[in-house]
DNA sequence: ATTACATATCGAGATATATAGATATGTTTT
DNA sequence: AAAACATATCTATATATCTCGATATGTAAT
């Protein structure tokens, strides 16, 4: 747990966006097409959409949102779904908490 | 509240130690000569000294950790004191609690 | 096997942040 | 008023981040 790390991922709006859109897919992303439900997350594409950022970017931040261990990556064929770790952002909370 | 400015500005490690050795003043620096005590915080100096840092760096780290409300300023004579604003961190933190 | 498609990675230019030394400002002491 | 001192601001260079288009990789469909 790098807070310093955690908190450079969570300097920018889009990314903070992309963490709350996820909190309910239902709402806030089209149904999707080869998964029966949001349980593994959602595909880089509508996440792509959604943004309005580049392929290359939103695949790179949802990659470095990744490595600090704020979402979780499945693949499923050619689709990467993506989903927040609830537990590790529980923990950032709780640690900044303690911390700050 | 600017969740993302107050990022930006945690997203340093020397900043977050700041707000740390601020949480003790007295555990965490040398006694001050020309106040009686740390209610008005710490002065410049001191924590130029423990950070290591030069002058002008950490007078730049600590008027923007004042400008996003995390830490307020205070000046006597020719020193300037800053502590921490317990009221905003917490706000920060709820806030976050919340909006993650 | 080829094509099509979703995502990841690479390379690059623009912008922002980090950090220092030099200088300016404001205060106190002489 | 001059000197000394603490802090703030300015200027500049090095490094990091942002963001894109181009390319590579992996998977699925034909």
């Amino acid at each position: 747990m790098d807070i310093v790390e955690i908190n450079k991922v969570l300097s920018n709006q889009i990314r903070i966006d992309i963490l709350n859109w996820l909190k309910k897919p239902e709402d806030n992303f089209p149904k999707q097409i080869y998964v029966p439900d949001f349980s593994d997350g959602v595909c880089v594409c509508h996440i792509q959409d959604k943004s309005g950022l580049s392929q290359s970017t939103v695949s790179h931040y949802l990659n470095m949102m990744q490595k600090v261990d704020l979402l979780i990556a499945t693949r499923h064929g050619k689709w990467t779904y993506y989903r927040r770790n609830e537990s590790e952002i529980l923990k950032y909370i709780q640690t900044l908490s303690n911390e700050l």
